[in-house]
Parts: C-alpha cells; structure tokens; sequence
DNA sequence: TGCCCCTATATTGTCGACACTTTGTTGGAC
DNA sequence: GTCCAACAAAGTGTCGACAATATAGGGGCA
C-alpha cells in the first residue's frame, strides 16, 4: 500500500483524523450533529482543537457549518453523489494524462506488478478488487500525475468523501468483475505514454464507477 | 457583476476575507511570513481569528504552514501557475459541460447579453476585458453548472490564487484580443447545448491562457 | 385556543494566558 | 578557530473563561 505522508504531528492533528475516520467510517452518522462542547469531552481535549478538525472537515465537504448554528455531517444524497463522481472524473482524468506524461518507467513497472497481483487474487478469489486495492490503484496514479495541487484536492480532499459513500452503501469496492480489465487498459495507455487515451480511458473508469454506485444507492432510498 | 453570496457574518469571517483580499492583491508579498502575533496587531483580532483564518488560507492554497515553525504565503513558481492551470482546465472544463447541460434558456440568454455588452467594449476601447469582465464570465459559466461542489471548488478555491498570480504578473487580464472569439465559441456551443464540444473549448481556452501567461512569467525570472 | 413576545438555557464565537517547540546565541571545551 | 551544548527569546500550540447569538419553552394577550 502507498504510503500517504499524513503523518500526525500535532495533538490538533490527530484529533482532526481521528473524527474524519469517525465520520468516513460511519461511526458519527451522516447528517448527524457535531456539538462542539461534547465532541471536546469524547475526545478528552479541548474545545479548540475541536473547532479547528471541524474547520478543516468543512473544507473537504465532510461537514456543513452554519454560523451561531453548529455544523452537521453532510447529507449523502443522489445529487452530491452525483456531483463528487463529476469532479472525481474531472481531476482523475487529468491525474491520468499527466500520469502518462510524469510517472517514471519504474514507478510504471511497479504499477504492472501491482495489477499482476491483483490478478492473482481475481483468480484465485474469483472476485476484484476489495476497498484498499481499488485505492491502490488510483492512489499510485494520482501521486504519479507529480501535481501537487491534484494530489492534495484528491487524496486530501474529495477521496474521503468517496470513501464515505462506498462505506454508507456498504460496498467493499467498486464493482467486482469489470474493474479490473478497465484499470489493465488505463496501465496499458500509460505504459504507452498515450495521454490521451489514459485520461479518455479513466474518465469512463469512474463514469461507469459512477452509474454503479447510483444504482445501488437508488435502493437504499 | 454576478454576487457570490460571500457575505462576512462573523469576525472570523471579516478577518479571512481581508487577510485573502491582502494577499491576494498583493499587499502582503508571496513568500513572506505570516506572524500571528504581528497580524493579530495589525487587524485588532486575537490570535485565534489569525488563526482561523491563516488555516483557511491554507485550504485554498494560498499559504503553507509548517508545524511549530509557521506559515508563509505561497511563492509564485512556474510549476506551480502549471499546476494550477492544469487543475483549472480539468475543473473549468468540466463546469463548461455542465453548463451546456444545465443552464436555463435565460441565464444563456444572459450570458449572450453579457457576451454582446463586452463586444461593445472591445468596439470602442479596442481592447478585450478587463479583469472583471473576465472573471464575470467564467464565474457565469462555473455557477451555470449548478453543481455545488464545483462552484466551491473553483470560486471559493482556486480562483484566488488564479487572481494572485495574475497581480503578480501585472495584467489587468488575459490576452486582450483573441480571447473574445474563444469566449464567443464557447457560449455557441452551450446554446446549443453541445456539452462535448462546450468542455474541449473551455479547455483549450484556459489551455492558450495558461501558455500566454507562462510566456510573462518567464520574462519574470 | 392560537399567536406573539419574552425569558432561560444551551451552544457557538472570541479572547487572553500558559505550555511547549523551534531557533539563534553565547559560552566553553577541544 | 571550530564544534558542540546549554540557554534565552520568540513564536506556535493548547487551554479554559467570558461574551454573543440562536433555540425552545412558557406566559400573556387578543
């Protein structure tokens, strides 16, 4: 698994990751209410610390805050869902093209071995892709576009929000089967230094992405 | 001039919006340190709203903190302005697709109304768009994309640091002639509401602005 | 009975003080 | 003269208290 450097360092740090978890992984509810004063007694620190993880939660779209009011988990709705997948596919495939431009041949080889393994496992499990390999995947391209801007807006930003829908409709990964073949002709246009192609090729990647979680959320409301 | 319903209803508030007004426009020079203390001086706020708002700064991209030691505004560079155009294309893009899609007749209408409004201008002064008249337009086409995470992403985000960069540079705004035409082109096709061709001429629109600006740069360093 | 206003309470917004980390300096030893 | 270590100063990180605002409940009036 790619390393992410996102490494704690400060007590306001790790309070902030510690209630993005929290929420990414459905322990606070979507929709649910952050009450400052009784996050700062579960997490044994002070009301502070609280305020600034809840800042930095709203600008990656985790949380909505309404001034003198108090802030919410966000709402998952067929509209927000909708529109994360339309940003996503924008910036994933521009990661992809500048994947295809930047990315050195190792770090292209060590992207085919990791499809290799992953091949392995379809094979041997039958099925594709459990969350973390899905992230794998796209974590190693992202990082390989070199752009620091896409790789913060992505990994930092709406990526944890992805995550939360995914765990919200209780799906291990994307979809089982097809994924895969999708992700061996984006590496193919990537080894191939065909920009192009690879950016064509993601976009439609996370655009059938897309139409698969929909269906799936269209049967929990 | 389209409103972006950015009102200050907080002293938080007041305080990152004049604190990103001053960077932005260059009151405070990219590179420099930003002191808390100094600035809590400066603007008659306590340290926290200093804070506060340097931490929203910092989600916007408009400066970097390190931990302990403190933060800085960003230093203009050419990867970064490449970076940026690169996110901008990917975004800006896709807002254009979007807004073939979803704009009402009148708000095209509108945009058709702006587009003539400018071409007077143009007839006169001899000179295509000031700053805001450029901006006027994009933010047009971004919020006709009704998709709320874009729209944050991009006029909360990083149109500012597109601002900056442009002060910096010292133009009042993009090339002055040529990008009439492709503003011209692009609000055809989303009359018509062509959403593939809309998304390829917005790109390469930001794509000819980015290579114009990247030229000025250059004679910068 | 229904509506409006007012008050009480809880929650958020703002502040100044204290604790800790970093950094530059000064002194001494080799 | 150079290097290392302890120290001092400045700045950031964290905290609890006070102020201001929104919400809910009750009482008064039509």
């Amino acid at each position: 698994m790619v390393f992410l450097s996102e490494q704690p360092v400060t007590a306001a740090d790790k309070t902030f990751f510690q209630l993005r978890k929290d929420i990414v992984e459905g322990e606070i509810q979507p929709g649910s209410k952050l009450s400052e004063t009784e996050l700062s007694t579960k997490y044994a620190v002070s009301r502070s610390l609280i305020r600034e993880a809840i800042n930095r939660l709203e600008a990656c779209h985790l949380v909505e805050r309404k001034a003198n009011v108090g802030a919410r988990v966000v709402a998952l709705t067929q509209e927000g869902l909708t529109e994360l997948y339309q940003v996503r596919e924008a910036l994933e495939g521009m990661a992809a093209r500048l994947a295809a431009k930047n990315m050195t041949d190792q770090e292209i080889a060590d992207l085919n071995g990791l499809l290799s393994s992953h091949f392995q496992e379809v094979k041997s499990a039958g099925s594709y892709y459990q969350e973390a390999g899905d992230l794998d995947f796209h974590y190693r391209i992202i990082l390989g576009s070199k752009s620091n801007h896409l790789i913060s807006m992505l990994i930092n930003g709406i990526y944890h929000l992805v995550r939360m829908y995914r765990v919200q409709l209780g799906m291990a990964g994307p979809r089982v089967t097809t994924a895969f073949d999708e992700h061996k002709h984006i590496v193919q246009a990537i080894s191939n230094r065909d920009e192009e192609l690879a950016e064509m090729l993601m976009r439609r990647h996370i655009s059938y992405s897309r139409n698969n979680i929909e269906a799936k959320l269209a049967n929990n409301f």
